[in-house]
DNA sequence: GCATAATGTGAACATTGTTCATATTCTTCC
DNA sequence: GGAAGAATATGAACAATGTTCACATTATGC
């Protein structure tokens, strides 16, 4: 072994970012450990230095991008009043971070895949960004992690309506051109006027 | 090779059932193509007889799935008026049957594992259980699997909460007894109130 | 009855996640 | 400065997986 062919700068981030690199570009089956390590220039083996396994380091991916969630909404939310035009705002930005991300995004949310109560970091950062919602509906400092979702129904909704919402656009259940902010923005649009304004306006017995 | 290490019965309907099995008690990990070979008493290589690969092995179980739904929904739907108890109950049966099938549920919207528009049978199972309820919401014979589903914000919309919802649910970000049937009315209950509503009602400048 | 299609088998291959013994480098304390 | 020990790297090995291949057996149709 030659001294050169040891890695001394970051290597655990430099992981995490060919790991959302990878994951961006090609999606998650390609998104081996061993893959990761080849585009980092390091040994499999090594990888097992920074992270307990595979799903710790997709965990770690994951968790960056539940923090990208929670940036976005405390830009839409923080100091703004509770009216219907900051969760149309909150819904449109909610949206294009998917139509951008859709692989993280479907990463995140693969349960089954991350296991997001086991890793206390992943579940840490998915905790919050649901509790900045939280807070924006039931008054800042209403969230207690040690409470179920059933607390706060209205934050529960938006996420639900969002998050599948989400789904049916990036896995094309419907047409349209995901790029285009127009198209993001109309759908965002379009199924929140339903959700703020009721769905019994759209029956006969109301 | 002797006479009785061949399999006579339909083979294909085997892996279908032992896959089904498999998934609903390990998961979707669990769910090798050799795991359900060995299942069924068959040689790994036999299943590519039945199946193009384990990707369309994965597609067929899913779309069972769906028709699951689709069965579910009609017996909710047909022939009742447009009238909010409706949309009640079908959220409650949509509910109970991700509570009863988790993983299913998980593997039939795992767009990225199984193909969803790759696999003719898949999408097809997938269309008509979105175009019953489009049926409903929009009249009989509305539903026409070349529109976008934007053109009926209604349907979609309330497929995005209830798909969010359930994910929500069986993912255990709400804390409940995924076994009582209670529990489950009740998750429904109060989100469909929200979005039948307004959820409108719950701010301030509406 | 026989050609042929359908369906089965086992061996082989590349790839993956993970572990292990071992080697190199970094840090820290004297 | 230099030695001890913690961090971090390596390559070899293992079992398991999806898939393909040559080939064997059974079923079907003329």
């Amino acid at each position: 072994m030659s001294r050169k062919d040891y890695h001394k700068g970051n290597v655990r981030e430099g992981l995490i970012e060919a790991a959302e690199r990878v994951l961006h570009d090609e999606g998650l089956v390609a998104l081996s450990l061993r893959r990761v390590a080849r585009e980092v220039g390091v040994a499999p083996s090594a990888v097992y230095n920074h992270f307990k396994n595979r799903e710790a380091l997709l965990a770690a991916v994951a968790a960056d991008g539940y923090r990208q969630i929670a940036e976005l909404e405390l830009a839409a939310y923080s100091g703004q009043s509770k009216s219907a035009a900051v969760v149309r705002g909150v819904a449109r930005d909610y949206l294009h971070f998917a139509a951008a991300n859709p692989n993280l995004y479907r990463l995140m949310f693969s349960h089954d895949v991350v296991g997001y109560r086991s890793d206390p970091e992943l579940g840490q950062a998915g905790d919050r960004s649901f509790g900045i919602s939280v807070d924006w509906w039931y008054g800042s400092g209403s969230y207690d992690p040690g409470q179920t979702a059933l607390e706060y129904p209205y934050a529960m909704s938006v996420w639900a309506i969002l998050h599948g919402l989400a789904l049916q656009m990036i896995d094309g259940l419907v047409t349209m051109d995901l790029s285009k902010r127009e198209s993001v923005d109309k759908l965002a649009d379009t199924v929140m006027d339903i959700f703020l304004e009721g769905a019994s306006l759209g029956l006969v017995d109301k």
